[in-house]
DNA sequence: TTACGTGCAAATGTTTTGCATAAAA
DNA sequence: TTTTATGCAAAACATTTGCACGTAA
């Protein structure tokens, strides 16, 4: 039951390690810095988000914004992580592992916040056997961020 | 009385003007070449790809691609155009008009196809007062693109 | 005739890549 | 000691913007 607490890490990271060495690529320091960043992760974030906060993990200083893509990906192509696109355009990625395997976001068109949906309202509704997986975005207005109709805003 | 989609477009044209119009924006060439590309679209184009097809459309010839990302946005402020993010990151565009209203997308990973989803698997479903629209996309393999589950690729 | 729109070129922002060096296996 | 990864700088895209000129209303 891996969870966001301190003591948790090590148990990931020894667990996508061993996804590393079985796939012969090599476990670094900048590779154990942004896992570490995704997994005290409670949102998405985009590359220069995760780059940003790599000055906090243990070891990740120095790190370039080019190795935090290059190791998303890599992390990608393992199905260690997800990358969820929102209407912005910009990519965020996120720890598709254990209890955050499946899950959806909700997003506040007001403040920008983004929610994670862990009920999957698609569960067990049938799409056809040519479907894999599918994402789900939700839009609309937090409590706290009043809906405005008026507005000539680009939103959706 | 040119046309792509022989009676629709006229119909389309004069609708969206009217709007237009109401907003106090012009009805220009341009915009008549981007709405007409549109409109007898198949599936969401990129805005190069909508700016390749205005060769095609009366008196789409010589347009900056800049005013069709203008043109585009203009009409997403309107609701006329949706955009849609799927996950390769290149925003698509595509008329939110009439029976094209709400809609999702069925993408293939072996040849990149995109399918419209007419039917909403979340019809009638319960999402929260907050929840103002969603998008929904699917993924999987179409008929003719043999699924493929040993590789390294990324594709989710 | 006046506000609004367009082309063009340059700027911005995101993501990838080539290459020489550094670190892991 | 051989393979794989990294930093750095530059390139490749996608999208927006400033400005002088054109055009719809």
């Amino acid at each position: 039951m891996p969870s966001v607490t301190p003591a948790s890490l090590p148990r990931d990271a020894d667990r996508i390690r061993a996804v590393l060495a079985t796939a012969g690529r090599a476990w670094t320091r900048p590779r154990a810095a942004v896992l570490q960043v995704l997994v005290s992760a409670t949102t998405p974030m985009t590359a220069e988000e995760i780059h940003e906060r790599l000055g906090q993990a243990p070891g990740g200083r120095g790190i370039n914004l080019s190795s935090v893509y290059r190791t998303v990906n890599l992390f990608r192509a393992l199905r260690i992580v997800r990358r969820v696109q929102l209407l912005d355009g910009t990519g965020r990625y996120e720890l598709a592992e254990g209890d955050r395997a499946h899950h959806h976001h909700f997003v506040c068109e007001g403040c920008g916040r983004i929610e994670d949906v862990r009920a999957c309202p698609l569960e067990g509704a049938d799409l056809g056997a040519t479907v894999r997986t599918h994402h789900l975005e939700l839009y609309g207005y937090c409590e706290g961020c009043a809906p405005r109709t008026s507005e000539t805003h680009v939103r959706a």
